[in-house]
DNA sequence: CAAAAAAAAGACTTCTCAGTCCTTTAATAA
DNA sequence: TTATTAAAGGACTGAGAAGTCTTTTTTTTG
């Protein structure tokens, strides 16, 4: 469905989000051991949405991940096409390069419609809108590996962890 | 979305739908040039589905795969459950291996719905029922590769090629 | 300025999927 | 019963994704 290295972009930059702003940034190995991914294979899928303006990176004591506010107005789609290439979810839909609207195989008929949904879901769902519907949910993104729930009781998210 | 090798394989259990019975078998080669898939890898994942008996095959002369009656109830599910293993389409949806409607992430929720329908389409729709439509599109499995129709005129499938 | 901290860069390994080829087994037919 | 035909089985290769490690660059701060 989605590519590991994907769901690994768009899992660290909500937690990204999460947990950090321009004074307080989050730094590979961070991001990394709260989601399990690991570290260095992160630090390249890192480098590469901050290459592609996802995500905003300092060096140095400080240094780390961040996003500025522009960053929560981008489509999840942005960042899966950042790391897997574009039309990455369009072009393995089917795999058959013929196969189309005047001439559907049997396949196309039920993964066309699915493929097609989901592709606007993620064009038009912000990096902010998933943010806020995790909020609604009570649920942090790091959360979703162990399926223990944090009280949303504690106030400044940068006490977590 | 499919792994090439499911997509293989719901392709060739069609055609041997389409163009066998048990006194016309068809070879791996026929098929391999039909829906221009690599021969000697189609022998494998044939030898998959006959193995999960999916389909039907016999050595020697005159032998080959084809299907019998039962084959045609299977639903689209089972091929590609049979040759990429179970729950692959299930378990590579979300990548996080505790997300659930208890503790959803945010893709969750849009790729959820479409997922299950998906899901259920394949799960509902069999090899008859998938031939049917192909029967009724006026289309040949393996013309979906070149995209040019082949007319229906012609009475007896085991006329073609 | 020097030391430390962190990302950036790049070389390298490992694993899986896809694809190829060769040998063996089983079934048919002459 | 022998030759032929086709699947079954297994060894091997290649490409790309995933993962690891080391060195370099940049930035901060004492």
């Amino acid at each position: 469905m989605l590519s590991r290295t994907s769901q690994y972009a768009l899992r660290s930059v909500l937690f990204i989000a999460e947990n950090s702003h321009a004074r307080r940034k989050v730094g590979v190995g961070e991001v990394a051991k709260a989601l399990e991914i690991p570290k260095y294979y992160l630090a390249k899928i890192l480098r590469r949405l901050a290459v592609g303006k996802l995500i905003r990176s300092s060096k140095g004591p400080g240094g780390g991940y961040y996003l500025n506010s522009e960053d929560f107005d981008h489509p999840l789609i942005a960042i899966i096409e950042s790391v897997d290439g574009p039309d990455s979810l369009k072009k393995c839909a089917l795999g058959l390069n013929t196969c189309s609207s005047e001439h559907p195989c049997p396949i196309h008929f039920y993964i066309g419609p699915f493929r097609d949904s989901l592709l606007q879901s993620l064009s038009e769902i912000t990096v902010g809108d998933a943010l806020e519907q995790l909020k609604q949910e009570h649920v942090f993104i790091d959360n979703l590996l162990t399926g223990d729930e944090k009280k949303k009781s504690n106030s400044d998210p940068d006490e977590r962890n």
